[in-house]
DNA sequence: TCATTTATGCAACTAAATTGCATTTGAATT
DNA sequence: AATTCAAATGCAATTTAGTTGCATAAATGA
């Protein structure tokens, strides 16, 4: 993807095209993990933290990002699939972490098997797995 | 449960019997949701916060309770089903966050269902779902 | 009841995330 | 291109969750 087309993705979801969320925009389609705030920090020490932390909320807003909470005390956050937009998260994919590398990805191609609750009423549901991760696995014999 | 159960509770977890641990085990027993750091603290306020905090890891590492991280930046915790000890967790339960009262529940009658991803190895599994409570959803029409 | 181990309380600290405010910048309009 | 105004940024300070070190107190087992 190319600064004309990250333009083109803050502006649909009405988001002033600035430097800092550029490289945000940038770092997260080059990455196949989602990133921590300390990752997108160590990578963008330019920017103030504040200014990171609040690039991630208002593209959690927009519908860009989605936020992953960990087990270790901070989040995670990666790209939303493209059905997400400034009304409202539809996730349905997975979320993978692995215990050797500590990476989280997310799995579009696997969804989330719905589970009904009787007289609840459900609106999302999020599934996070745990254990060793591809490129880990080939690592160990 | 009474205090004598309580106090074989601990002993079976290889836990020493004291008054904090009692009152936090008493705490879980008559709470129906999962209770934040904070829930404990207002409750048992006669306890130094370090001392709850360690109650909790002591707690989780010997199976009594397990850890819920929420996506507001702080966990909850609930107790174990019984088959968790002193030798790691099994849980299988699904989680339920109502997004109205904001209380977190176990249903232990709900397991997550199985999962496959190739080439992956899957050790735990958490499925947590949003949505509207039995309670909350009486109180709306 | 004595000795040993473990738990507690206090103070200080770390790390994640937020808030207030002055300044700068983006983009719509003239 | 210059003007304008709302929104974004940077800095300092603050809040909040959770941890660590250490002296004291309490629980267990002999």
């Amino acid at each position: 993807m190319k600064f004309s087309d990250y333009k083109k993705l803050l502006k649909t979801h009405e988001l002033r095209v600035t430097d800092c969320r550029i490289d945000v925009l940038d770092k997260f389609h080059h990455s196949s993990y989602a990133m921590s705030f300390k990752d997108l920090e160590e990578d963008l020490a330019e920017y103030d933290r504040v200014t990171l932390y609040r690039t991630l909320h208002s593209f959690i807003d927009k519908g860009l990002l989605h936020r992953i909470p960990g087990d270790e005390g901070f989040a995670s956050y990666a790209l939303c699939p493209q059905e997400c937009g400034n009304h409202g998260h539809h996730h349905d994919h997975v979320h993978f972490k692995c215990k050797l590398c500590g990476h989280i990805e997310c799995l579009p191609d696997f969804s989330i098997p719905k589970v009904e609750v009787p007289e609840y009423e459900i609106n999302e549901q999020s599934l996070v797995l745990n254990g060793v991760c591809k490129i880990c696995k080939k690592s160990i014999p």
